[in-house]
DNA sequence: TGCGTAATAT
DNA sequence: CATATTACGC
């Protein structure tokens, strides 16, 4: 089977113009719905009495994809027999009444769901999930045409799934995903937290019971996926096996999981070891990490196939730059004063992030930051709520790049690259003077600490001009010099100081990185690239003239 | 109970 | 090695 990307162009924005038949004799609940509807950019035809939609449906059977039907307590038959009329047609019952005979008997008659109104908007923006669900469902042959685009356009994705994953391919299947429909999946992931929930619980487990299990499960991946990109706002933090080296993805999901103990739970069950008597919570399906877990594993070949309840020892928090971002900046939103773990963890939102996990953090990043600035000044971080702050860069006229590229760029007196960088400038005043194109929510500093492979498109997600072949070598942490230019200097000048052997080095490649690395200063260094040293910075000013230079910048005391 | 810290384990 | 865990004092 033919499936390119052009295969999904019958349908690329999916969910949208999926033609809903709304028969709803309430005319201000009817409307309120279509707005809904059309909000979500569905194409809605109303109907106010159930004749003109039997005759609609019947004069055009394929003109909708989905039905959404108010049971009527006046008429007597209460739109059954628009029910038993649209037999192919996905239809969901509606209505004020709460009635169970009534509701059963619409299920029996085939209705697919039946809601109590009034309708939220969840409920409504999922229900081209039964679309989908009965364009597969319904057997062979037996697929009503307007069912068939559907099935097709999801079939082709799927497919191009599964090829995806047979190759192995190192690129993270999101971003395949991503890429095939680029244009509208922000949209999409708008509100891609609603998406997942399917709108009623029914369906998942009544799918299972039906569905041959391949498609379910493609299905289920699928779906997962739409809603695992969401980059700004992940929700989860996906604790990662031993393993996790190979990868350097960013681990997030977005799994907005209701019940927040998912992780939690396995954690004292982790090794399983003196407690047999573990929790019963394993046996339910409802863990939605773990299922994602296991698709990573089978990404990166490692899934052992056969046991669905993969490892649940994984337990280690994979501190990504995307997570460490989030931690900071919820310490910096906090203060330093306020910032404990607990208080972390809640600005974080972080799904499964423990307080064990961000105190342990904590930790390490207040032992850090103190060992970068050593008692001398240590108002410099402690006090980070005074508005004053925005002194601490007394140098700002000269520097080009608002804070200096990495916080790292203010060198430490020691001569080596401290791993976590202090926060610049933690206090919310830095962002006054952060150009207006840079996030300035962003926390100025990110730990360069951690090498991840492939960190340049992965744990960032979008492409970061990554060198496209050898990255730049590690060298012996003496010699490379990183020249920050600055404010006055054109960008030509910005320049590099190589040592002989780096001179191999194909010059666009390193521009490349360092164009990058300037013009995202809120990016990590890329591997290989070092901050400038104190002296290079030094003898940088004094050439361009600027030969006295505050004693503390930031804290850190960088002359006398 | 929660926090911070250091030592220790994985 | 990065992180978790533990233990201890507050």
């Amino acid at each position: 089977m033919v499936c390119t990307a052009s295969d999904l162009q019958g349908w690329k924005d999916f969910p949208k113009g999926l033609r809903v038949l709304l028969l709803d004799g309430d005319s201000s609940s009817s409307a309120e719905i279509r707005t809904k509807l059309e909000e979500m950019e569905y194409v809605v035809v109303t109907y106010c009495n159930e004749n003109d939609a039997l005759s609609a449906i019947s004069s055009k059977p394929d003109t909708f994809h989905v039905a959404i039907v108010e049971v009527t307590t006046s008429s007597h038959d209460g739109n059954f027999k628009f029910l038993e009329a649209a037999k192919d047609l996905p239809t969901i019952m509606i209505s004020n009444i709460h009635c169970l005979s009534t509701m059963m008997k619409c299920i029996a008659l085939g209705a697919i769901e039946f809601l109590q109104k009034p309708l939220s908007e969840d409920k409504l923006r999922n229900i081209w999930q039964h679309v989908v669900h009965k364009a597969f469902n319904a057997g062979g042959s037996a697929v009503p045409s307007s069912l068939k685009p559907i099935k097709e356009s999801v079939a082709s994705i799927l497919h191009l799934e599964s090829e995806n994953s047979e190759n192995d391919n190192p690129v993270p299947k999101e971003l395949e995903i991503s890429s095939s429909d680029d244009d509208n999946d922000r949209e999409l992931l708008e509100g891609s937290d609603k998406y997942p929930a399917p709108s009623t619980p029914q369906q998942k487990h009544g799918m299972r019971l039906v569905d041959d299990g391949d498609c379910q499960d493609q299905l289920n991946c699928l779906l997962e996926k739409e809603c695992a990109e969401q980059d700004g706002e992940s929700k989860s933090v996906e604790t990662t096996c031993i393993n996790s080296l190979g990868e350097g993805i960013s681990q997030v999901e977005n799994t907005q999981l209701p019940d927040k103990e998912g992780i939690k739970e396995e954690e004292n069950s982790a090794d399983g070891c003196g407690a047999a008597s573990n929790d019963d919570h394993e046996i339910h399906d409802q863990d939605i990490i773990s299922s994602s877990e296991e698709n990573k594993s089978k990404a990166c070949g490692l899934g052992n196939s056969s046991g669905t309840k993969v490892s649940r020892k994984k337990m280690k928090v994979d501190w990504t730059p995307e997570l460490h971002r989030k931690f900071v900046q919820a310490v910096e939103q906090l203060g330093v004063n306020q910032a404990i773990p607990s208080r972390i963890l809640e600005l974080m939102k972080v799904e499964g992030l423990t307080r064990h996990n961000v105190a342990s953090h904590l930790q390490k990043y207040r032992m850090h930051k103190r060992h970068i600035l050593p008692k001398q000044d240590d108002s410099s971080w402690s006090h980070s709520k005074d508005p004053m702050r925005k002194n601490c860069y007394p140098q700002r006229p000269v520097m080009a790049f608002p804070p200096p590229y990495h916080s790292n760029h203010v060198m430490p007196v020691a001569p080596i690259y401290p791993p976590w960088g202090h926060m610049a400038c933690p206090s919310p005043s830095v962002q006054m003077w952060v150009s207006p194109g840079y996030p300035s929510w962003q926390p100025q500093e990110i730990w360069p600490w951690k090498s991840y492979p492939g960190m340049y498109a992965d744990a960032w997600g979008c492409p970061v001009t990554p060198p496209p072949h050898s990255p730049l070598p590690s060298h012996p942490p003496q010699q490379p010099i990183f020249r920050f230019e600055n404010a006055d200097a054109h960008d030509k000048s910005y320049g590099i100081a190589f040592n002989p052997m780096e001179l191999q080095l194909a010059d666009e490649e390193i521009d490349k990185v360092v164009i990058e690395a300037i013009s995202k200063p809120w990016l990590p260094l890329p591997l290989g690239l070092k901050p400038p040293s104190t002296e290079s910075v030094l003898s940088e000013l004094s050439r361009q003239g600027i030969s006295t230079v505050p004693s503390q910048i930031n804290g850190s005391k960088l002359l006398q």
